[in-house]
DNA sequence: GAGTGGTCTAGACCACAGT
DNA sequence: CTGTGGTCTAGACCACTCG
């Protein structure tokens, strides 16, 4: 059996790797031949195969170190991107028709919570804009979201009647940081009647705080509607 | 004003770009000039502003095209990504100490909807597992888990008593696929009583959809003790 | 058709971490 | 010290796609 390896591409490559590592060929914790020595199976160069192996470390399976080699990594920390959508792209990708309608805005002074949430000094202004997304012209997300004033001063004048908060943002700051928050909370009577679901009910939510360069932006928090799962597939 | 660039790597040409699109130098939709300009400015090869750019790419921030060329991604569509740990390691990270029960496992047929949701053939045999996993002894998370006894049929005489089914499963079957669900749902008594909640409590749950080549492996749903989020940062 | 990114080569030097 | 991966160069050809 002569290893049947005239492949060059360094996708081909990352092919073959992750099939001996399938096979049980290569098995977890094992050393993998020096990059030089692969260049060779692979009739390639050995950037080829490293740029193969770069990004099998950085998907997860394998486990590069200096002088100590490449090894396949016995619990594959196989990492889910989630891509955050825009609410409308993700109707319009349901196949649905996206509508959005404006609750209320207005500017105000940062709560206790959220001023503490966000690290605010003494400026607390915020603006705090709530909003429905439609589906088919049924609830599809409830967002609820805060704006610090002193980090967009534009906000006071902005008109979130027809544009939703999220997509005013994007066209007007750049952000430099992200927490992303899942969780399950329960449906008080304000959010029930937005939502179109019982008291109590379950909502998948998820907060999200932005920064820009160490200074907070925004913290939102969206309900999602009954039924719906955030899913993801690799 | 010069370009102020000699700076070699591709790290730092990384660094460079973001630069100017933060500061909005280079705008949403503008179109960047080519590599080869780029290399010019940056007094490097090609290959090294290729190496950038193809980076920024993949983390979200450009769109490119062959001759189309490279333009700045108006709504960022930053991929926030999830690491999905093990349980023991998630507790221990959180500096508890994990422990592990074992509430139930028997061979069984798959009832409707999993055979339905994991297109299982004829062959309907699974192992259903479902087990808690404690913090410091508090309930953390109740995993309810089948396992497709074709798929695996050392699973019939597996031990499950002291071993997770998930840590066995990883050490038993490479996986290619997965389907990663998350979502909101509501603790009906049993759930209650594992997690230590009131009837009714919004649970954060997980699904997860494990396949090898085509073949499906095993399905679980973990459900998270109250108060429970996933977070991510970048 | 022509311009752009995608990839590969052959070689080199460097940085880091085991020995 | 030495072996390994990390990165860069200078050049080349190819693949895609826009006009």
């Amino acid at each position: 059996m002569t290893q049947t390896a005239d492949t060059t591409g360094y996708k081909e490559i990352k092919q073959t790797v992750l099939d001996r590592i399938r096979s049980g060929q290569w098995l977890p914790d094992m050393l993998l031949p020096n990059e030089q020595d692969l260049a060779v199976e692979f009739s390639c160069t050995r950037t080829t195969v490293n740029r193969a192996l770069r990004e099998l470390a950085e998907e997860g399976f394998l486990e590069r170190r200096r002088k100590a080699g490449t090894r396949v990594l016995s619990a594959p920390q196989r990492q889910a991107r989630f891509t955050i959508p825009l609410v409308r792209e993700e109707v319009e990708a349901l196949g649905g028709t996206y509508r959005y309608a404006l609750v209320s805005a207005q500017a105000e002074q940062a709560p206790e919570w959220l001023a503490a949430r966000l690290a605010l000094g003494s400026d607390r202004r915020v603006m705090h804009v709530r909003c429905m997304h439609f589906l088919n012209n049924t609830p599809f997300q409830f967002e609820d979201r805060w704006i610090v004033t002193a980090s967009v001063p534009p906000v006071e004048q902005a008109d979130f009647s027809t544009l939703g908060p999220n997509e005013w943002l994007i066209q007007t700051v750049p952000f430099t940081n992200v927490e992303l928050s899942f969780l399950a909370s329960r449906a008080d009577a304000e959010l029930a009647g937005f939502l179109d679901v019982t008291v109590g009910e379950p909502v998948f939510t998820a907060e999200r705080i932005t920064w820009l360069q160490g200074s907070p932006v925004t913290f939102a928090k969206m309900y999602f509607a009954a039924g719906y799962r955030m899913t993801t597939r690799f």
